[in-house]
DNA sequence: TCGAGTTGGTTGCGTACTCAACTATAGCAC
DNA sequence: GTGCTATAGTTGAGTACGCAACCAACTCGA
């Protein structure tokens, strides 16, 4: 209630922030599709390809995977039976748990990346000099992690209207 | 190459604010779902109406809804569909330009949008207030608005390489 | 050690999206 | 006018995703 001027057609500047949130995530999303899919995998599911090179060891169980991807568990398990059929990740069953398994980049997944993953950051170099001061990114960064840490949160609330995980993510990203 | 850290495994601190922006989009995007779900249309094509509802006389021609909204034509064509079907939305042939259409909010479904666009104000307010000083939301919005020009500017250049629209957008968001 | 309840992952089914190909109208050259 | 090209939107085919239902393995109490 801080400053809802809302007015009679149920308008609100704060919807255009969120739009733009839609907006921008769309057209990033758009940008690395075309300059992915020229070389490479599918250009989707990179998000998983990319979080499994970024871990220790280039493995990461399933639901760790599908929280960092933002899929349900079941997107994520077709997202990692294409790459399976790609030949650039194999699942491997946890010893401790055998519910569970991790997924693991194939050493040629792990060569894919080593050759996909410079192009894509120096697009997001290219992308985020010309548009931010290097203040300016920080900004960035610091407010998106804040708004996404609240919005996770309150996802979990909905879902399971407990889970008590006061920490957001230990190291995630 | 401002502060270009990337690690041998391809690591950048950038690759975690675009990963910042997916993951609050996704995270808001279904906060959202969720919400809408409950008491209206499917949930999705949300963006559609409250984009028409938006809009003075509450129509717009498909390609402007389709800018607006991220959707490719083939998506809108579709999410109209659907909204028509549902008796939310009709198309007006555009009396200058035959093969032009405008998509236009029914009266049920301005009506719809009225009872609907209360609750999802509010909840945005609550999330806002939460997370933001008045001061950090206008900092998010100006970034993300250059942000989003820029990529959408981008991805035109790449579609068409011309079309020459220096100004970004004249008044949509 | 035997259920009862929980958790990790997978599958059936329906939906929504994209790309490429297409139709129909418009605009322009000549 | 007749053709050539560009633009607005739709349609066919294929893909990706979510929800709900499901199975399998772990946990815990008795």
């Amino acid at each position: 209630m801080a400053h809802n001027g809302a007015t009679p057609d149920g308008d609100d500047a704060r919807l255009t922030t969120v739009g733009l949130l839609f907006e921008t995530s769309a057209g990033l999303r758009r940008l690395f599709h075309r300059q992915l899919e020229e070389s490479g995998p599918g250009g989707q599911s990179f998000d998983v390809l990319i979080r499994l090179a970024r871990t220790p060891g280039n493995e990461l169980r399933m639901s760790e995977l599908a929280a960092q991807t933002s899929l349900t568990p079941s997107g994520l398990t077709r997202a990692v039976d294409r790459l399976q059929g790609q030949g650039l990740v194999s699942r491997r069953t946890c010893p401790e748990d055998r519910r569970g398994s991790f997924a693991q980049l194939t050493p040629e997944g792990r060569a894919t990346m080593d050759r996909l993953i410079p192009g894509h950051v120096a697009q997001i170099d290219a992308l985020l000099d010309e548009v931010y001061s290097v203040e300016e990114e920080a900004q960035l960064e610091a407010l998106l992690r804040r708004m996404r840490d609240h919005v996770l949160a309150r996802n979990l609330d909905l879902g399971t209207a407990c889970e008590g995980a006061p920490e957001p993510c230990p190291a995630a990203d």
